[in-house]
DNA sequence: CATGAATGAGATTTCATTCAT
DNA sequence: AATGAATGAAATCTCATTCAT
């Protein structure tokens, strides 16, 4: 298959290449069918390697979930590094925040299948994951300092709580992907789709700037 | 096992009873496991029955799934019937709104991880199962008439849609329930927990309310 | 495959022969193959059920062979518990307790091989078996009372101890059957041979008598 | 990784390290879990070379346990040479050719399993080695002008013969080391332990010599 | 209504061996 | 002499479902 005068370090890249592509099936099956329902044969066929190959690489169906788990983790947390909103005014850095986090979830609805399905499993997986377990999770810092600033400034009344507020965000922009199916059935409106995008994306900032501004209290 | 005189009436309630079982069994064992993961072996062990009753009674595992979905939707649909808000003022009419969400969230766990399941699946159960499709929705009609009296009375701002509100409402309380351990293991709380109940209760009012006085407006 | 009339009764009796019918072919594999070396695919295609009835019955490889094991031990034991030579003088006890020991071996030659197997294993099977490690060994009370009247009436010098004694007859006839291959190779000698059975026979025997009237003392 | 200037001597050295280590690993590996239950990837990464270099040297699984058996063999077979009893008197000939017999088995303990282990196997690759075949076994002619000499000097009665005395000695020694784990499991006493070893060494002669001398005759 | 036995199809996993360099 | 990647064949095990009474 390969010609003849492949280096080592080309074969090293195909092992990557492969291992990433393994990867990423995966991701997509367990994403679609469940940890149960996803089948490893099927993993396999979707891949230019074959099932050997996935036990070579990963040892077992659970590694495998595991692999994918952290991999997703880790691209989404990477993501997030890249985010800087404490240019900005308190109220400005919220609401971009928000919409940042839509669109987060928006672009990456596999990961969120895939946090939904470790739910059900009541998170045995990350849980034992030391990569998982230290990935860190900046956005509470950066929520914290906005808090501060806004309550400094004035334009933040509510008594908020960083961990509470980014909870209250990422329930919503969670809701839209995971919960698209039934809602649609239920509700008759697709509130992932294309066209409802900017309107909620508006949104869920408003929803956080109005809460931390203290226009609900009692 | 049964006396051989035993009447008509009580086969009929022993057999509902152990219907009734199942039912209860499998909910738990499918929010438990997923679908797939769910094993019907493991569902009759767990009951007083056996497997050749779960055929008797439900033809094939799918059935059994989709019976203990409509089941579930059943009684959470039959309590929201019960909420009665229409005769408080818009403000707090939405404030109880939420927190009545929130409660009955909080109490239907098993449930709300079936609705994460189906949602794994596309919702095809749901989709295709005709007394799920009638089951209707009396939630939407109750917030559209808060909204109008909201707006006639100036309290609300906001050009909200009934619908979209009901998503944020329901979304703060599924995500506490539905991703509390992989939020758990990340952020290094609770959400879930008896001792945050009362704070995150109020918040979801909070949050509805300031959304929709148009707080956040830009 | 059954008569339409076929009774509860014999159904049962049907899956007793079935698991009767694995266990026996199953140690014939064991024995012949090695623990790892034996194979469930080959054990069910040398019965009249399937690979799957196994699964039924036993559950697992390794639960299959603790149950030959388990079987074997206990078809041994109950043999052993038949043996009756208190009533003969001491110096005839022991000798026919030997050649009873020795005729033993050589009619249970499956079950010497998976005391090989399992010794290989280091006995980590029969160590967990609740059934093996209560199955008791009355031979070591026989021959303490054997030697204990040997020693009152004269004949027995040595100050021997029964389960030392029940060793030096067990090896000769345990090494005749287990390792008769190897020596038949190096030695050119069948020594598990028809034609050599009376001489070792008689020679086990006499071993044990002379070495208990003390012959062979320095 | 080996320097190129390296001399052609040298690198025969490390390859001939190489298979002995690969050699001692194999053997304990093949002693431990059997043949089939051995694992040509654990022998491997028990080496500080690789798996593909066991089929470098050996080309297969079984040739790599026939080699380990030839070498056990051989070193077990060329200790054996060294023993020089012929110059004591027939007694001390034979309780010295027992209990250095005793010691043999004692010092070898994963020799003895690989020798159980062909014999789950009815020998057949010692069967099949022309090294193993033409090894000889000097202990034969040892013991047959022993018994000449005992018998001439009145010494030993018992119409004894050599194969037959080896056998008995080594049925002793071997079922002490070979079966110590299920006998440790049903009698409660660990035969192969260091506090046992002077007690049972000093047996074997007593029981050899007894026998011999004809003290067990009928 | 009820039940233990049975089963086919397919799932995961293993292992000796070879390839390409 | 040495190596990491790859592999086919076969092993163990599982599971929804049905049979026979």
């Amino acid at each position: 298959m390969q010609p003849a005068t492949q280096p080592a370090g080309e074969r090293q890249r195909d092992a990557d290449r492969t291992r990433a592509e393994i990867l990423e099936v995966a991701t997509r099956e367990f994403a679609r069918r469940g940890y149960a329902g996803a089948r490893v044969d099927e993993i396999a066929a979707l891949t230019r390697t074959t099932k050997r190959m996935i036990y070579y690489y990963f040892g077992s169906k659970e590694q495998l979930y595991i692999a994918a788990l952290e991999t997703a983790y880790t691209e989404v947390r990477a993501v997030e590094q890249t985010v800087d909103v404490e240019h900005l005014a308190p109220v400005e850095a919220i609401r971009t925040l928000a919409e940042l986090t839509f669109d987060h979830h928006d672009a990456h609805r596999d990961f969120i299948k895939l946090v939904s399905i470790e739910n059900i499993h009541h998170a045995e997986h990350i849980r034992k994951s030391p990569v998982l377990a230290t990935l860190g999770t900046p956005v509470i810092g950066i929520i914290s300092r906005i808090l501060e600033a806004g309550r400094a400034s004035g334009d933040f009344v509510t008594e908020a709580d960083a961990i509470d507020v980014h909870m209250m965000i990422s329930a919503f922009c969670f809701f839209r992907i995971a919960n698209q199916h039934t809602f649609g059935v239920l509700f008759g409106r697709d509130i992932a789709a294309e066209e409802e995008r900017a309107r909620l994306r508006a949104m869920v900032g408003e929803m956080a700037v109005a809460y931390l501004r203290g226009a609900g209290a009692p």
